[in-house]
DNA sequence: GTCTATAACCGGATAGAC
DNA sequence: GTCTATCCGGTTATAGAC
């Protein structure tokens, strides 16, 4: 697995996998068609991939780390928590945009909590972690005010919104995605005000017990 | 379909899928034990169930009609909003504990967008539909005093929570799901709390922008 | 030990006879 | 409305090449 020729043939697989599930989805792609297109024997594809979902995690780790070096020399600069997070976002979304006609395909293996590919699974804790990172680097380079409570738990609190526009985005049937954009910039807004409003001298109270139910939440 | 004896025979497989995913979970159960345990050949259980998915489609229904059993008589009575909605959430999960093992091969089918059986598809709605209805009756029988804007939209609102919380259930390995109970208490009593809020004068246009931008991400 | 190839197995789904 | 026979594709076992 760590030969140069090895790392190859699975770099072919997975060209091979993911060209098809672009050209016709991902049910409509059998290991077969995968095997013959990266010119394998269909067992070689599972000597390199556990099995079909495992190409899901492969592309997952592909995207992650392309919506990295997007967002990382964006984020070298300041800004505003709203800029940041707006940047982050749509980077995101950018990214994402050519897979979304097998997006489905892959939220339904990513949903199941059994499967190791879930995205709240102890087995994707690594890529979770790192996911986090890059909201932490958002927050903690925002000149936003934010109080010290609040800005510990905002990473965490901000993949997980971050989850929930993907959901969204998998369902979103507008031309260009534009509804997903849209919802983007209006949610970061929200966020924007809200983390504004948190750090009101009144809202102290309000604040820890709202961070007390969603630290009490976490599975 | 409409024959005594065919109605039969297809609560007779549906029985019997219930029961073994129960016993085994959803993957560990083969087409072929459902159609023996219910006594029938292969293809004849796929003459009733066009695939395996559209059996938990069944068991959805199922559930739904349970559920507005146990809440139905319970919301003849007038009482707080926050009162109604945490009836009729600690009986939704009530009803669907028994299946909590193979829920997350339910929702594995369920998140797919091209599936009919996705709760946000067109092929659903008619399911989708009743259950808001529900929610319109938590809302229309709730003595506390609700905008009228908000109102209308409310029923959708918290029928989108509903699916939020059965989303944290999946993945809630706690002891007789007492986290899951917990979440309901505490997120029932923020959004009583907040539909309070949105109804003191001054937060009408901060109510409207929301709302707004609710209905047009609306798909 | 690293990699490739072939031949099955198993279970969801379908065709078509009765 | 029910059955049998068959297909199809994900997955595995296993033999062996480098």
């Amino acid at each position: 697995m760590t030969t140069v020729r090895g790392e190859l043939t699975r770099t072919r697989i997975l060209d091979a996998a993911l060209a098809l599930f672009r050209e016709r989805g991902y049910d409509n792609t059998t290991m077969r068609a995968i095997a013959e297109r990266a010119q394998v024997a269909l067992g070689n594809a599972y000597y390199y991939f556990e099995s079909k979902d495992h190409l899901i995690q492969a592309f997952y780790g592909r995207t992650h780390d392309e919506h990295l070096a997007v967002c990382q020399p964006l984020l070298a600069e300041t800004g505003s928590l709203r800029e940041r997070l707006l940047m982050v976002m749509r980077a995101k979304l950018d990214t994402i945009e050519p897979y979304h006609q097998f997006a489905g395909a892959l939220f339904k293996t990513a949903a199941d909590p059994a499967s190791p590919l879930n995205p709240f699974s102890d087995a994707s804790r690594p890529v979770r972690e790192e996911a986090i990172a890059l909201f932490r680097t958002v927050v903690d380079g925002a000149t936003t005010k934010i109080p010290a409570d609040l800005r510990a738990e905002l990473p965490q609190l901000l993949w997980t919104y971050h989850m929930g526009i993907i959901l969204y985005w998998i369902h979103d049937r507008s031309t260009g995605r534009a509804k997903s954009y849209r919802l983007v910039e209006q949610t970061v807004m929200l966020i924007d005000r809200l983390v504004a409003l948190a750090g009101l001298p009144l809202m102290g109270s309000i604040r820890a017990s709202v961070l007390e139910m969603i630290a009490e939440s976490q599975q």
